[in-house]
Parts: structure tokens; C-alpha cells; sequence
DNA sequence: GAGTGGTCTAGACCACGGT
DNA sequence: CCGTGGTCTAGACCACTCC
């Protein structure tokens, strides 16, 4: 039940662009008269507008105007989602599929030089370190190479990891995901990944490696998901 | 010149979190504290923030105070730069490389059907259909396939196309790049990629397809750049 | 010069976190 | 309960675009 005015401006906006309704002229109405239809302030058409811009939809031209992006059912793909990605949801963007998670590795073990050069995490302290491959409609196309951090995600079981460590973090630790930020490469196929993945003839995997912090500002996890080639998205918005 | 309050305590906050002075207590002071400090309102506090927040910096918590994200020199190169990104420059985040560019083909071409499902233009416009390879340090490391709409990037000839195109659309045709959409891939290597690129052993590429839009929300451009594995990273951030 | 978005101020109330 | 960030209002001036 969220009353916020400038979300209900944003989302009358966004249906009626997406419904077409102001691409005549490629523009939206001036602030002024946003906020005299909205009867609010120009604060709230304001942040609407910002949101409307984030999800590149509008860019707002000083002295000009807003303007609209050209859309067209092929550009729709390249459109942000703005939904909080957790695990390896990401990288399914928007498909519904059935999908099966095999726990291949799971151990706790202390972070050395070398572990901790890679994840930046302290030397010494417990973390779990976890593989699991992900198949989704039967093949194997992801394995994700999880750390945790055990001091801040306690508790976490091969039975937790089989079904989601997202969802024990979340609503039985309370844990907060603040912020995730990652990485995105093109590595030649390692040993681990042959053996694991079904690449086919292909013999690179995509390497999406993600650190996360919790609501404290703490990097409670390193992440890196190796996925098999021609399957799966990344979308991203340039602004300028 | 630029006398923007919020842009200043931004550059002031991120200067101090950079140096760790405020990293005592992962927070930053309250926004009472800052306005007090800078003189200034709410409102330019409170956008620096949020400026330091899209940077991957800082995380705002209603009713706590504003979080600092742990850093290490490991995870440095996870953080954004915001910096505008301009054709394959996106590419070598950060690095200073010799580089040079092979035309390979250069056509003017009308959109038909196929290419029109591809790129999102209009079938029967003209569009400039380019390919050239980026040799860095003596690498072919990457093949851009250009598509620009000739109605709004008239005149690119192959001697710009070898030096920078968007040095040209900018300076000399004024256009302003305002959004760019991109979305990543990871794709087997074809044909064209095989036999242009010095992928060694690989037998994938990385696919950067790219939409560009100018000042008035116009699609002006699709690109792919298909490049080697191993070379190039993408950040993002997701932010809850 | 008129119109428009960008920045800024001062002030208010609300919602959430922690004590 | 108090302290904090989130939302909102009303009003002002500036910088840019376009005629």
C-alpha cells in the first residue's frame, strides 16, 4: 500500500509511453503540465521523470524538453528491467524455466593468500566455498562457484545450496543485499568447466563474477558464474 | 566552470571515502551534519549522496544513516567509472593501449527486411554498413559491424571510419549521443570472426551489441563488437 | 526573448531502525 | 521514544534551446 506520489506518476507515464501515447510528437508534456494533471509538485514529476530516464526510456534535454527513445518490438529485448537479481535469476532475464541445481562441491574452509587475493576476503576467516551446476530444461549450463562469507551468512547446509542460499540469506538470516557489483568476461574453457558444463564444440564460457554486500556495507559473498555460450543476456544503460 | 554545489561535496565526499577518512565507522556523517559543514541544503546533500550511491560507494538506510561499501584494492576494479563511452574505448576499461583500425568492408546499403529485424531500422532507409578490426598492441582483438542511419549521420567516409567515427559525429556533425543501450553475449565464433580475429584456440567471442540514440531519441546507430576471450571486462552495478 | 529543464533553498511530515 | 533517511511542497534563479 505505498502512497508515494511520484512511483504513481512514474507508472501512468510509463503505461501510456509504453501504450504509445505520446510518440506523435516524441516528447512528454513540460513539467508544468505534468504537474498540474498530477496535481503535485514538481519534485515528485521530477523523480519520475529520473526513474523514466534510468530505465532509458526518456532523456530530458535542457531547454528542449523530455524526449522520447524510439522503441520498436526488436529494441524491447534491450530494455532494463530494474528487477533485483538475486543468484543465478540474473541470468535468465525474463524466461520462465524449469530448472535443477546440482550441489557438486560443497566445503568450509579458511581463506589463505591466495583465496583472498582472488575474493578479497580477509586471510583466516571461515568461508563456505561451493559449486553448483545449474541445468536448466536438462542441460548443464551453468556452474556457479560460490564463497560465502561464514561469519555474515552462517549456517548454510548442502540441503540449503540445493534448494536457494538467496532465500535462506534473505528470509531466515534477515540479510539484507544491498548492493551487488560484477563482473563480465570471455574465458577460455578450464578443466572445470569441460568436465561440468555441456559446451558442446564450444570451448570459452561467459564468467560473470559478482562480490555482494549486505545492508552494513560488508561483502558477504564472491560469486563467479561460468555459463555456456549462445544462451544467455546482459543488458546495460549508457547514459550521458 | 562549473559552480554546481552538489557536484562539489560530491567530489569532496568521494575524496574522503577514497582516503578512508570516514571508513572508523563504515558510515558517513548525517545529512544534518553535511548540510552544516557545506552550508548548503538538503537537497545538494542529498544528491551527492545518491551520486556516490550510482558510483557503488555508499548504500542509504532509511531510519540508519548512509553505509560505506568495504573496498580493497581487489575490488577496485569492480567500481564504475561513469564515464561516457564512446565505441570500442568502452572496451579497454581504463587501460591506455596502442591501437589501430583495419576497414575491412565499407558499403552504403538500403534496410531490407533481415537487417531491419536485426537493427531496429526502418526498411528502405539508407545506412552505412561497416566492418572494421581493432588490432590492440598488434592483436586483432576485436571486429566492430556498424550499421549508422545515413539520414542522421550523413557524409562517414572509410578515412573516418579508420580514424574515429564518433569523433567525427560529434565534432563535426554536433550529434549528441545521449543513451546507449547494450546488451552481452557470449556467442560461438562464425565465420567472419575466424577468419578476421586472432582467437588462438578459442572458438567463441564475446558479443557487445550496441543501440545508440542521439538528443531527439533517434536510433542512429547498431553495432556488434565480437572480441577475443580473455581480454575484456564489463562492471555493473545493481543496487536494491 | 520566451520556454524549458537544472540547480538550489527552506521547511514540513512520514517511515523505519535502534534504544 | 529519538534519530535518521525518504517523500513532498512552494518558490526562486540559472543555463540552455529555439525562434
Amino acid at each position: 500500500m505505498e502512497k508515494i506520489t511520484f512511483e504513481n506518476i512514474y507508472q501512468t507515464l510509463k503505461k501510456r509511453i509504453l501504450a504509445g501515447k505520446y510518440s506523435i510528437k516524441m516528447r512528454l508534456p513540460i513539467e508544468d503540465d505534468l504537474i498540474k494533471e498530477f496535481g503535485s509538485s514538481r519534485y515528485a514529476v521530477r523523480k519520475a521523470i529520473e526513474k523514466l530516464a534510468a530505465e532509458g526510456l526518456v532523456y530530458s534535454v535542457k531547454g528542449r524538453g523530455v524526449v522520447l527513445l524510439e522503441h520498436s518490438p526488436q529494441t524491447q529485448q534491450f530494455n532494463l528491467d530494474l528487477g533485483d537479481v538475486t543468484g543465478v535469476q540474473g541470468l535468465n532475464s525474463g524466461r520462465a524455466l524449469d530448472y535443477e541445481t546440482d550441489v557438486v562441491a560443497f566445503k568450509q574452509v579458511m581463506v589463505d593468500q591466495a583465496l583472498s587475493e582472488k575474493t578479497a576476503f580477509e586471510v583466516g576467516i571461515p568461508v563456505y566455498a561451493i559449486q553448483r551446476v545449474r541445468l536448466i530444461n536438462g542441460t548443464r549450463a551453468v556452474i556457479d562457484i560460490n564463497y560465502f562469507n561464514a561469519q555474515l551468512t552462517p549456517g548454510i547446509t548442502p540441503a540449503i545450496a540445493k534448494r536457494s542460499i538467496y532465500h535462506y540469506l534473505q528470509k531466515k538470516l534477515k540479510l539484507k543485499i544491498a548492493v551487488v557489483k560484477r563482473m563480465l568476461r570471455v574465458d577460455s574453457a578450464a578443466e572445470l568447466d569441460q568436465t561440468q558444463l555441456d559446451l558442446g564444440q564450444n570451448n570459452c564460457v561467459g564468467n560473470m563474477i559478482s562480490i555482494s554486500f549486505n545492508d552494513e556495507g560488508r561483502q558477504f559473498e564472491y560469486t563467479e558464474s561460468h555459463f555456456i555460450p549462445n544462451e544467455f543476456n546482459f543488458n546495460q544503460l549508457i547514459r550521458n
